[in-house]
DNA sequence: CGGTCATTCATTAGTGAATGACCGGTGCCCTAAT
């Protein structure tokens, strides 16, 4: 099969973009993958082409109901009838109609919670699944653990569906979470396509402070000198609100976002900062999973991340189209000791693990109660269907240990003196091998290439943003 | 760490200061109460 001629007749491409194809021909040879492509790369095509020639459905688990929302309107929007999200947006009345005629559909979304309910294994078990995709693959290991343990059970449908191949897809991995996605996936010789994670066009700077007011004005002073489209990641709801007010204050269009507000204000922001109505948008770390501007020149760090692979993810959202950007992390003394009990306090504690074990996996009064968090009932929960109760507080101790790394790496990098690119890039397992002149805060930056994108200058690159707007979105 | 909220106390009654406990981020789900 010519596998150019179904892309161009598809899509209008005339060839493939590193990877792609590879990957492609991998799946329809009928071999698991799980496949690591850095953002932009074009991940979806890699599910959307091999359907067309797959005999049956594609089941797509995916993590936010958005981003379902958005795969399916682009689906339809290339002229894919056949597509379905399902999920709580479902009237009951429309859920019955599916239910009944599920196998008409070519491409099938779903979220992990969904996909482990029994009737629901029992309804996809009556139709034929071709492949199963677990989109954006690295939530199994970064969500599964902490707060979302559904993820770590979609491996359970496989015998339903009578073991379909599967497709894992992510743009960040380091090798222990592939070998987690592996795992939890239950894939016994997947072929795993890595391509290089290093994106030359992003600087990474770091600006320590001895007072946390001197981040303030740093930022004011930032955003009257470089121009947006920007992100400032927040540690706090709270705090993401004070800055879009410190900064629309300075006269400078800017919006919070975060999980605590309505899925409409969400969306509708979303929407004004991809429109290039928005200068700014300052947000915790729910902003980021699905969202395409290619145009993003900054990503500030208010606070520490909670982890590389986070750190990594939300900077990687500047610069898609190749034109320079700067990562800038602002650190004040003290700040890593916050980030530490957080962390650290977040996995369920002792107490918690035994009231579950007492009262038993049903009791949901401690929550109630307010004896056990929510999330850590959920997480107890499923490890005692799965461990011994010594299982358990072993298992929860070796993700605290887990935790526990992930913050001293952070500590690392804050009090590196060597080349942070290098750093960040073996945190992945992979080796720098060449070094771009603007590199970051520990060689020497160079800040003019950022001011020139004064308005006026960015007028003259919209034009071919909107070309590469145009090549990016469909896929 | 820094903030927020509830409790406690000292006293002559409603308030103000002081102390201590608690929490902070990421999202599915369709339940129970309005």
């Amino acid at each position: 099969m010519n596998l150019e001629k179904l892309l161009q007749s598809t899509y209008g491409f005339s060839s493939f973009r590193p990877g792609q194809r590879e990957i492609i021909e991998r799946v329809l040879a009928g071999e698991d993958v799980i496949a690591l492509l850095p953002t932009g790369m074009g991940k979806s095509i890699c599910y959307q082409l091999p359907a067309k020639v797959l005999p049956d459905s594609v089941l797509i688990v995916s993590p936010l109901l958005s981003l379902m929302q958005d795969q399916v309107a682009q689906l339809k929007k290339m002229g894919e009838k056949s597509v379905v999200a399902i999920n709580s947006f479902l009237k009951p009345e429309d859920k019955e109609k599916i239910w009944n005629t599920l196998s008409s559909y070519k491409f099938i979304f779903i979220s992990p919670e969904m996909l482990v309910q029994p009737f629901v294994k029992r309804k996809l078990g009556q139709i034929r699944i071709s492949l199963l995709v677990a989109d954006e693959a690295h939530c199994i290991s970064q969500w599964g653990f902490d707060f979302r343990p559904d993820y770590l059970r979609i491996s359970e449908i496989l015998p339903a569906l009578n073991f379909p191949q599967v497709l894992a897809l992510t743009a960040t991995a380091t090798d222990k979470v592939t070998e987690e996605i592996k795992k939890y996936l239950g894939l016994k010789e997947p072929y795993v396509y890595t391509h290089p994670m290093d994106r030359k066009n992003i600087v990474y700077d770091i600006k320590k402070f001895e007072d946390g007011r001197d981040k303030v004005e740093f930022i004011k002073e930032f955003v009257r000198k470089f121009n947006g489209p920007g992100i400032i990641y927040a540690g706090t709801r709270k705090k993401s609100q004070e800055l879009s007010v410190l900064l629309t204050e300075q006269g400078i269009s800017a919006a919070f976002y975060h999980g605590g507000m309505e899925h409409q204000d969400r969306i509708f922001v979303q929407q004004q900062f991809q429109n290039g109505e928005l200068q700014w948008i300052c947000s915790t770390n729910a902003f980021g999973m699905g969202v395409h501007i290619p145009n993003i020149r900054h990503v500030i760090h208010f606070q520490l991340p909670t982890s590389i692979e986070g750190y990594v993810q939300e900077v990687g959202r500047a610069g898609r189209d190749g034109q320079p950007s700067l990562a800038t992390l602002l650190y004040a003394q003290g700040d890593e000791v916050l980030l530490e009990s957080l962390v650290m306090d977040d996995l369920p504690n002792e107490h918690e693990i035994k009231a579950v074990n007492r009262h038993g996996v049903g009791a949901t009064h401690l929550i109630d109660q307010g004896i056990v968090r929510e999330t850590a009932f959920r997480v107890i929960s499923y490890w005692m269907t799965q461990l011994p109760i010594e299982g358990v507080i072993s298992q929860i101790e070796l993700l605290r240990s887990g935790k526990r790394l992930q913050v001293s790496k952070i500590r690392e990098l804050i009090g590196l003196e060597g080349c942070l690119r290098s750093y960040i890039i073996q945190c992945f397992d992979q080796q720098l091998n060449d070094k771009p002149d603007n590199c970051c805060a520990n060689d020497r930056i160079n800040y003019d290439v950022f001011e020139a994108f004064s308005y006026s200058k960015e007028k003259q690159f919209s034009l071919e943003w909107q070309d590469r707007l145009g090549a990016i979105l469909p896929i």
